[in-house]
DNA sequence: CCAAAGCAAGAGCAGTGCTCTCTAATGTGG
DNA sequence: CCACATTAGAGAGCACTGCTCTTGCTTTGG
């Protein structure tokens, strides 16, 4: 008689299959947290949540596969720290916006170093990531853009002037990415972008061990001249 | 009759071994080059050396010795070829020199990707590079900061003054690193050192993909950017 | 109600890093 | 010059990995 609620689809089997399939992401992410990367086993897996190793292949095709779930979760949770950060910080300039997201991607970088080494340092050895992960690993590049746009629209931004060979890739950068920003600001904001990346990357990866000591005051820092790099200023 | 002779240190023996030594890093140099650091296997070294996997334990007492030989024998190459640019634009301004080692430094991480990720990607999981690669790993680091210290010595360098938070810590790495030069170069100088190392990183690592088409040109007006945050000035 | 599809289990293959034991070649001191 | 000690290599073996295939069992949909 009782048909299934909609929000049961398609029965028990479906359910447990979500489930099972959430149960295992779970168990692998805390292994990639421990032991990082190329440590998570399937097998290992398997025998924490109390199944044969053969039977998880029912629900992820390869260990690659089941890196690339990872993979979307850890740059989307990334994407919803520096956003969280940003709306924190909705009603500052966008300068201190900019420095907000910066510190949150550090932030979130050293809470879960081998989830950002997953998805910024080396690419596992053969694997490349497929088309699916672009979505969720643009938005942090999505939110710095949107920053700079309300800054633009705000007061406008410093432009630095660009040589003439990097002209045509500026303006072709911009059409692709944010028309109604000057070329200039997404050229600085695209190199700001991956500057970024190298700061975290740096501490993260022991680079600065017996370098830097004061990492967070130095980082602060940084991203705020990332800031005026890219024309924005703090009011 | 004949003593041994000097070059031949310890007899034949001895000479074996290094040759020996030099043959399973080629070979393992071979395999991360066209396989990436997590599929290079000492036994597939062995194999391809006709030797049976057990005696290659005589040379490098683990897997990680040998990565850890490996990686100090990349940074050296790449300091070379840092250095070896340098040289060849001694003639030039400071900031040109500055702009010609950046680039050096990309050329080498694009012709050698997987070496290049080996020691500024993510670090083998598990694995933390030893006090033996610190000087090997220095030396971009100290081409860098004799380029500036070149510029200091001849004009001076142009100082961005430092928010009060991060003035001590300036202090106290211009005093370990390089005392005869103004806290504010040298902390922009560690700063444009890391990033630098995340342009190239987000291109070698797929970031710029669908984003930055010029790379070359990209990275030429980054770098010369990077020069003059870091006080040089291109005359 | 019954065939089809989904699922778990087990065995097995080829590969890995590493250890241990044994033999043979090579050095060295008396 | 020879006995002893050191060292290189070989082979077997352990515990592990990703992955495949077959075999039954359970759920599901027509």
């Amino acid at each position: 008689m009782n048909a299934p609620r909609p929000n049961a689809p398609q029965g028990a089997r479906a359910r447990a299959r979500i489930e099972v399939t959430a149960a295992i992401k779970d168990e692998a992410r805390r292994q990639l947290a421990a032991e990082g990367a190329a440590k998570l086993s399937l097998r290992a897996v398997a025998r924490e949540l109390g199944m044969v190793s053969s039977a998880l292949y029912r629900y992820f095709p390869s260990r690659d596969e089941l890196l690339t779930a990872l993979i979307i979760d850890a740059y989307d949770s990334l994407g919803a720290a520096a956003e969280a950060a940003d709306a924190k910080a909705a009603g500052a300039v966008p300068a201190e916006r900019w420095v907000a997201v910066c510190e949150a991607v550090r932030g979130w970088a050293l809470a879960h170093p081998h989830e950002y080494a997953l998805i910024y340092g080396s690419p596992v050895p053969g694997y490349s990531a497929p088309e699916t992960t672009i979505p969720s690993a643009a938005r942090v590049g999505l939110l710095l853009i949107g920053i700079v746009r309300d800054a633009y629209q705000r007061n406008g931004v410093a432009r630095t002037p660009l040589p003439a060979e990097l002209k045509p890739e500026a303006q072709r950068m911009a059409a692709a990415l944010a028309p109604d920003l000057p070329p200039e600001a997404i050229a600085s904001m695209i190199a700001a972008w991956a500057q970024l990346y190298g700061l975290v990357g740096f501490e993260l990866f022991g680079q600065f061990n017996k370098v830097v000591e004061d990492r967070e005051a130095f980082f602060r820092h940084a991203a705020a001249r990332l800031a005026h790099e890219v024309g924005l200023v703090f009011s």
